[in-house]
DNA sequence: TTGTAAGCGTTATCAA
DNA sequence: TTGATAACGCTTACAA
């Protein structure tokens, strides 16, 4: 188990006895090697085992065939389920990625990104940059070249005017269920999550114009994004003078939490409450939690990325700053199905 | 929002007035350099912006600060959990980290590790590697130089004999699970899950071994590892002629299918059946799933690998090989809770 | 088509 | 303590 060196192109070009130049090329570039020396090139790699180090060419370069994925929040599912989704889109378009999770620390109650994490992100020269979930904090990547699309997939991206941004219609995704919980008799419905930060203030917006388009008075629990500040707040919701017969939760997360407050609700003689949640993850598709929920199309959104990071400069340049709304699915389970007000 | 070049050490050393190596010096060095000097160069590279470029640095000195975390299964929450946990133990001890999720494909049925993946990241030449999960083929990592520490976390690590593999005791745990049942009064108990892979081969062995020193004979239905082969699997176990009255699953996210297969059985009036999970995620913990499961103490594995692969190199060539044992705790949850034999 | 040589941003060696 | 100068593994003019 000897420390074996990796070969480098000096070694491959030595065995093939041709120039460093050349074994470039060869790896660089279809054409201009003449079919013998390429197969004296690729013959001598293959014997020594040599593969190009793809660092080394991306500092030289200045270019790399990288696709950097900065992957907010490890623990949420539907975060690594895009990551996953779109590792392997890119992979088949030919693309290499890395990942690194953000570090967030909180000072002052007020959320930082490492600057460090970003940093060594860009230093990479990345061809392309994928962030999965909501960065409290744009500012590092203000000095990523221009050359380079940034692309924010499930979440809203203000604060960089210049990234492609994909994302459910969240108007549209709150509005099937606002309809679907209505068609069941439901007319008291609280929303129960947080009302802080940018996907959270859309998701409740949009509760609350679909819940006045039906002529309906939209109530709401807030809270935090655990299982527990669910639980929490939808057994204040439940105890509250409008008598919510069902809760749309802010993503599944928080819906398994209120599940819980549910199930206690109920034992004490309560009347059946419908439940909703957000994102689809595969919790809400586990049959003891069956809960009804919103599809974000997360392999659309994975491919649509891919395909932004990696495509035609013209294109993307023409989606920059723009928002792709995907058309969200309305998954019924168990949750609301004859789940009657 | 300009395309604004990074500084580099040379613009630094222009704009401070001195040479490059200075620069440099100021940066991997705490001192060597005069302070009125080191103030210049700091105060220079602060106006322009400039931070070392990490990947030019290990490029040159053929080393670097990173640990490479390569995760197998970004879809298994024990491994992001591990994966996310390791990175905030190496964060704190000074280490930046960079994650690849395996390119894992199948041909001809048998699994194989995309080497271009495990490449790029050798490329960066980590200051360690640590691999999250089991990786069908260790191969590609026997050019990894001797310097540099590798890490298997929740894995046994055969094919690569100098790895460190750090993963709970799957023999303690077992006889933990087997004695809790059988205090419970069950006699008949069968393994579902799969019997192929290291981790699994050693689950298996470890209730085969329990099983034996209770003197309980042993029974298993084999099947893959996701929750579909789980609910066939228990659907055949539960009307075998053993009629078993408890069933131990390799994991948490077989023991999901076996649950549904288990209320199944009970609808059609079977009896009681308790069911054990392992590696406690949190889907085991959602009370209506209440699994009681295997805690494999994910913290403690995460900040032991960040010790070795950052601590003292005797401290790891002397456990080289070597594989370290944590205690497994056993979560009793509803599962099991009083469902008596 | 092939080779030479300079350079990417850094560290390392060796004089000054 | 400082500054040339040569690497690191590769790309890329430019020359041959």
């Amino acid at each position: 188990m000897a420390a074996i060196k990796r070969p480098t192109i000096r070694d491959v070009a030595a065995e093939a006895g041709v120039s460093k130049s050349l074994v470039s090329l060869v790896y660089s570039s279809e054409e201009g090697v003449s079919e013998e020396k390429r197969e004296r090139v690729l013959a001598a790699a293959k014997k020594l085992g040599f593969t190009p180090n793809l660092w080394a060419r991306s500092l030289s370069s200045g270019q790399s065939n990288f696709i950097a994925i900065l992957v907010v929040d490890l623990h949420n599912p539907l975060f690594t389920e895009v990551a996953d989704e779109a590792r392997k889109a890119l992979a088949s378009r030919g693309h290499q990625t890395f990942m690194t999770a953000a570090e967030i620390s909180e000072r002052d109650g007020k959320k930082i990104l490492e600057k460090s994490t970003v940093q060594a992100l860009l230093d990479l020269r990345p061809k392309g940059i994928l962030i999965i979930g909501d960065l409290p904090d744009k500012n590092s990547l203000k000095s990523v070249p221009e050359s380079v699309p940034i692309v924010i997939a499930t979440t809203i991206s203000t604060g960089l005017k210049r990234a492609i941004c994909i994302r459910v219609d969240e108007d549209e995704a709150m509005r099937q269920i606002v309809n679907h919980l209505s068609s069941l008799g439901h007319k008291n419905i609280a929303y129960v999550g947080p009302n802080e930060g940018e996907v959270a203030a859309a998701r409740y917006g949009g509760f609350v114009s679909a819940m006045a388009s039906k002529g309906l008075e939209a109530s709401a629990q807030f809270c935090d994004r655990t299982e527990d500040a669910g639980y929490t707040a939808a057994t204040l919701a439940l105890q509250d003078s409008g008598k919510p017969t069902a809760l749309i939760c802010f993503n599944d997360i928080v819906a398994l939490g209120v599940q819980e407050a549910i199930r206690v609700f109920q034992d004490a003689g309560g009347h059946p409450i419908a439940l909703t949640g957000f994102d689809n993850t595969y919790i809400s598709a586990l049959s003891r939690i069956s809960l009804t929920s919103i599809e974000q199309e997360k392999g659309a959104i994975a491919v649509r990325a891919a395909e932004l990071l990696t495509g035609d400069p013209e294109e993307w340049k023409a989606a920059e700053g723009k928002s792709l709304l995907l058309v969200p699915r309305l998954i019924i389970r168990d949750s609301t199905r004859n789940v009657r007000a």
